[in-house]
RNA sequence: GCCCCUAUCGUCUAGAGGCCCAGGACACCAGGUUUUCAUCCUGGCGACACGGGUUCGAAUCCCGUUGGGGGUGCCA
């Protein structure tokens, strides 16, 4: 069978690491079945859409490698065919005006209740409502509303489709049927839904439930009962069709097969379905997929700045490890494999697998795998990579005859590409290099340790060009000359030229820097320490 | 309020009645390599939300409680 997928952003912001892992997890479930991925811009809510949001959503598909097949629809240009659906909706008798006498009044899809043949209709068996004693109950060919009491003894008002209620009998005090629904009596309640029949003093009702069914790939058998559901709205005041009747229209035009979506529309598919089979199309299969929660286990909202997919790009991750990451929340191929390639992963990937409840947001783990992916990448390969950001985060180094051989000393030490912004030591004029103040005190305040780095600062100069394993050797003669512990000077000379404790090999970054600007490193170092 | 969904180490997850007094990864801790840091190697800490049931046997099935999430007539 075809297999025919699509994401269907709205252009609302930035794309959010959610957006983006219902794409990723369709793009895969679609290659993986050889199938056609398609890209819907749903665009309706022309208030907030922006051509600016467009770009960027275009720009990180691009940047993911989550390449669409055929031409990108815009629902926008989709409204008139929607509202020509809407108008043969109220034709066959699924829709109709809420304010029929009012030129501007949104257009209702009516759940039928004539639904027992259809597919994901069946029946759950006969149920008893008790009401609030003595409560009136209110009915159209729309709905019902009826009052029942909470268990903390408050009135609360009920209100549902007439579909929910089949063979509906509404009792008296004493028991006596008060009102019996039939196609008769159907027929004759108020057909405008600003009417309604009252049936006054009623205690309970009594009807046959229905509810809708679906099977989701994700979530397993779904289920939600007729009499918890109501008439919903699929045109605007305004005339502009709702998401409701959009979404399915172009699902329906795009003849898309599988729907792979957020949890949040568990609900809005059981009344997907009744508008599918309205207008005369199969519906889809469904797969909700879980949410992504902050942090602080809450949903990710338009708040959380950090977790724009952008953000990933410019912080120095790797396409490769946001995507590989991302498809390990909520998914996994059933092994111990984590680290896998795009090709991996299309291959393992089923829709069926994906986890049913929500997962957690980890950036530890995402810096990790990317350090994974950074550390395979050949060194032309990683040469190439961190330019851009050399450019942002180390200006300094662009164009300097040392950069090679520090991104070699540093590639095993590099996270995220923006770690970049630490390597400015090695490029700064002596005088620009800045200290950790309190490293400077720790490492830099013994006297017999200031005159032995002192000692080999003037040695250095003796040294105009020297290796690595030259430097060893003289730092380990100046210890040996001050009865100095053997390495104990190696981390008092790191401070003093690179001005941090952390980094690569000393010696190494003693060479690279060169004898010249490692000496007055170290005496600007022993300067600053006076002051 | 009502409806729907959900619950395994701090986090991501394996687990579809016996293979599990629960396995892997990240994080964390300890040790080794590197006279710093990172990489790499070894080890450790650490979970089936709670209460009932079904069964010879339950993390796995059922019910309930609690927690979390979603939905609930003009957002998508």
């Amino acid at each position: 069978m075809d297999f025919r997928a699509r994401f269907a952003p709205s252009p609302t912001g930035q794309v959010h690491i959610g957006n983006i892992r219902t794409a990723i997890f369709n793009w895969l479930a679609t290659r993986h079945n050889k199938g056609t991925f398609l890209l819907r811009i749903e665009d309706t809510d022309l208030e907030r859409s922006t051509q600016d949001a467009i770009d960027k959503l275009l720009e990180c598909m691009k940047w993911l490698g989550l390449d669409y097949d055929e031409e990108i629809m815009y629902q926008t240009k989709q409204s008139g065919l929607h509202k020509q659906a809407a108008e043969k909706l109220i034709e066959t008798g699924y829709a109709y005006k809420l304010n029929p006498a009012e030129e501007h009044s949104p257009i209702l899809f009516k759940l039928p209740y004539d639904c027992d043949g259809m597919k994901f209709i069946r029946q759950a068996g006969p149920v008893r409502i008790d009401l609030a004693p003595g409560s009136a109950v209110q009915l159209n060919q729309a709905g019902v509303v009826y009052n029942t009491v909470s268990p903390k003894g408050k009135t609360v008002e009920n209100a549902a489709s007439l579909a929910g209620f089949k063979n509906l009998e509404i009792l008296g005090a004493d028991g006596s049927v008060l009102f019996r629904l039939d196609e008769e009596s159907r027929k004759a309640l108020p057909s405008n839904p600003q009417e309604k029949m009252t049936v006054e003093n009623c205690s309970a009702l009594t009807f046959l439930r229905r509810e809708v069914f679906y099977h989701d790939l994700v979530k397993g058998d779904l289920a939600k009962p007729l009499d918890s559901m109501k008439d919903f709205i699929i045109v605007r005041s305004d005339g502009s069709p709702v998401f409701h009747l959009a979404n399915v229209y172009d699902d329906m035009q795009q003849r898309v097969t599988h729907i792979v979506r957020g949890d949040d529309h568990v609900e809005n598919t059981y009344r997907h379905l009744f508008l599918f089979e309205a207008l005369g199309f199969t519906p889809p299969q469904y797969a909700h997929l879980p949410m992504i929660v902050n942090k602080a286990g809450k949903p990710y909202s338009k708040r959380d700045g950090d977790a724009f997919v952008g953000d990933f790009r410019e912080k120095g991750f790797m396409a490769q490890a946001l995507f590989n990451y991302l498809s390990l929340l909520g998914w996994s191929p059933g092994d111990d494999r984590e680290k896998m390639s795009k090709e991996e992963l299309v291959e393992a990937f089923t829709i069926e697998r994906a986890l049913r409840s929500p997962a957690q947001f980890d950036i530890a783990k995402l810096t990790n795998m990317n350090a994974l992916y950074i550390a395979e990448l050949s060194r032309d390969e990683f040469m190439e990579r961190i330019a851009p950001y050399l450019e942002k985060y180390c200006p300094e180094a662009v164009g300097s005859p040392l950069l090679e051989k520090v991104a070699e000393l540093m590639h095993s030490r590099t996270k995220t590409f923006a770690d970049v912004a630490h390597w400015t030591y090695f490029f700064r004029s002596p005088e620009n290099v800045e200290y950790d103040a309190k490293a400077l005190k720790k490492f830099l305040s013994d006297d017999m340790i200031r005159k032995s780095v002192e000692e080999f600062a003037s040695g250095l100069d003796a040294l105009p060009s020297c290796t690595a394993a030259e430097i060893e050797s003289k730092i380990r003669a100046v210890e040996e000359k001050y009865g100095i512990p053997q390495g104990k000077l190696n981390q008092p000379l790191r401070i003093a030229v690179t001005g941090s404790t952390i980094g690569a090999g000393i010696y190494e970054t003693i060479e690279l820097i060169g004898s010249a600007g490692s000496a007055s490193r170290i005496r600007r170092a022993l300067a600053m320490k006076n002051e």
